[in-house]
DNA sequence: ATATATTTTGCAACAATGTTGCATTGTTAT
DNA sequence: ATAACAATGCAACATTGTTGCAAAATATAT
């Protein structure tokens, strides 16, 4: 685990710092998708609020992990597949948000549909988020 | 159109005030979706930023507006159909953003496709978020 | 039309979330 | 081990959203 976690941070040219193994841990121990809370809280005082931020947002350039758009309109993030890469992400899986325990899934097998557009849209992108109750919740 | 506003406000059982009536003439006016950053500059000085808060909050619940979820996880507002009411919305239109000219859409006529999910989950609701370039842009 | 009851608003104060610059520390390459 | 480079912590700040309460506006009853 840990040597995945490095050999990781390797493949991005990253250099391997205590803040991004910890908080790439994080989300390989977690089922569903985290919040930035989410870590400030699995962490406690280990690192700054700030560091949280900058972390994410270098993996999220790096194709490490991804941001889940949400009803609630709150910043999830997820670990993306190996197809991922810097500034190219493949990331178009259904996502599911459970209304009763709040957890985010990827949702790996579920692809999104593509839908007719009226003319002149051009679809770069498409996201489906599907809400209701999850597996251990139903 | 004024009649239009205060009907609206009537039929919702909400009392007629100078900032629901601005406030709502604003999305009439509009083509696209409203943040609320949106409203608080077409609206310069006139009211308080809490009485926009308040107002806007007050309309979902009503369902004369209905939040988009976005990709940039900014909250966005758009008018609902006449179909919806208090406590009970049926947006179930794709919404567009336009990764040009950033107007967020409701396609009012697309509808979002159901998806099969895995065993044990229920959907609720589903929403589908597309991007790329709109009519105008492209 | 006026008085009363109810609702909405503005203000102030606060909480939560996110951003930036810069000196210090940690990591990598030589 | 040393130098070059990158990441971190801290402080300060900006933005966004929330809450309580008195004043003002609106709706209801007389
Ligand atoms: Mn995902
Ligand atoms: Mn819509
Ligand atoms: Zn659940
Ligand atoms: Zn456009």
């Amino acid at each position: 685990m840990h040597e995945r976690i490095v050999d990781l941070l390797k493949k991005n040219h990253l250099s391997i710092t205590e803040s991004r193994k910890k908080i790439l841990s994080h989300f390989f121990d977690a089922n569903g998708a985290l919040a930035h809370a989410d870590i400030e809280q699995k962490s406690g005082t280990e690192f700054d609020r700030v560091t949280i931020y900058r972390t994410l947002q270098t993996f999220v350039e790096k194709g490490i992990i991804h941001t889940i758009p949400t009803t609630d309109n709150s910043v999830r993030y997820a670990l993306c597949k190996d197809e991922c890469s810097a500034g190219h992400h493949h990331d178009d899986h259904v996502h599911f948000m459970c209304d009763e325990c709040g957890t985010t899934y990827c949702l790996d097998h579920v692809t999104v549909p593509k839908v007719a557009l009226p003319d002149g849209f051009k679809a770069m992108q498409n996201d489906l988020v599907v809400s209701g109750l999850c597996n251990k919740c139903s």
